[in-house]
DNA sequence: AAACTTGTTGCAAATGATTCTCATAATAAG
DNA sequence: CTTATTATGAGAATCATTTGCAACAAGTTT
């Protein structure tokens, strides 16, 4: 079995909630991403098996109280997701002309956010750090139209 | 005048739209609020003077591109803003269980940002640091209960 | 492995924040 | 003050997400 799959049979099972064959297809189509995805794109991958959009809806929310996935951009009018596990936290760069998303490495703001939270005694769970702007190409096209 | 109300007249004349009463009002109850709002909250502030709902809503996008508020906090389904102008961006600390907002400086983060951003060529407009999990008033309380 | 208890699902209807339509009103420019 | 636009209120329309409910499936117990 999987690591993800272990861990969130094991996340149901502390809370007396069912591995189902449903959770177990939406879990693997979310790890089966490569990218950030929503509801629909999830749902997308299992509707084959006759899953119903109601319970990817109802799935998701326990995919991130398991610590598998969580809400990657918050823009536009959907939720869009993405999977964590063995996936170092990232900083998300988001480019408002093109709607583009990179990613590059938390790693190194990290000893500066555990200090502060130690300092207000704060328990983290969660980071995300999202930055809007111009990409580079998007950059170079508005120069070019001046 | 207030510097907020340039700025946003200012923003307004480029591009040939109108500064109304109503947008004015909305500006200035933005201002006026000491913590994030969202768009109905605005509305309570100003639906004295009848402007409607809608019109909260439209006027929001362009406070947001005039650089005025940003979107603060994307937790639960209703979009909250906050006012920017003269405002240090912050880091945004939510608990999970009491969901109390603290803020906290960003300045500390901002030189190494800013060091990336010229390594991918980015044009920063909008940095959103938000780190979820317990605060140290539930940290004591979950302890307390086992 | 049959019976049970409880959580789960699909479906369709409900919700709720945000957006849009359209007829009327207000603004900025000339 | 006239004209050309843009803005507004009211309410209908959208659309992602939730929910109620009756039928089902998982894990447990006998």
């Amino acid at each position: 079995m999987q690591e993800h799959e272990a861990q969130f049979r094991n996340y149901l099972k502390n809370r007396g909630l069912k591995l189902t064959r449903s959770r177990a297809l939406i879990l693997n189509a979310a790890f089966t991403m490569h990218e950030h995805f929503d509801a629909e794109k999830l749902h997308d991958l299992v509707k084959h098996a006759n899953i119903s959009l109601a319970t990817v809806y109802r799935t998701l929310p326990l995919l991130v109280n398991a610590g598998l996935i969580q809400l990657a951009v918050h823009s536009g009018r959907r939720d869009r997701f993405e999977h964590i596990l063995g996936h170092p936290q990232h900083v998300h760069w988001l480019c408002e002309n093109c709607k583009a998303v990179m990613e590059t490495d938390l790693s190194s703001l990290l000893p500066a956010l555990e200090n502060e939270a130690k300092a207000l005694k704060f328990d983290i769970s969660q980071i995300s750090l999202s930055i809007k702007g111009l990409c580079w190409k998007c950059k170079a096209d508005v120069n070019e139209s001046q």
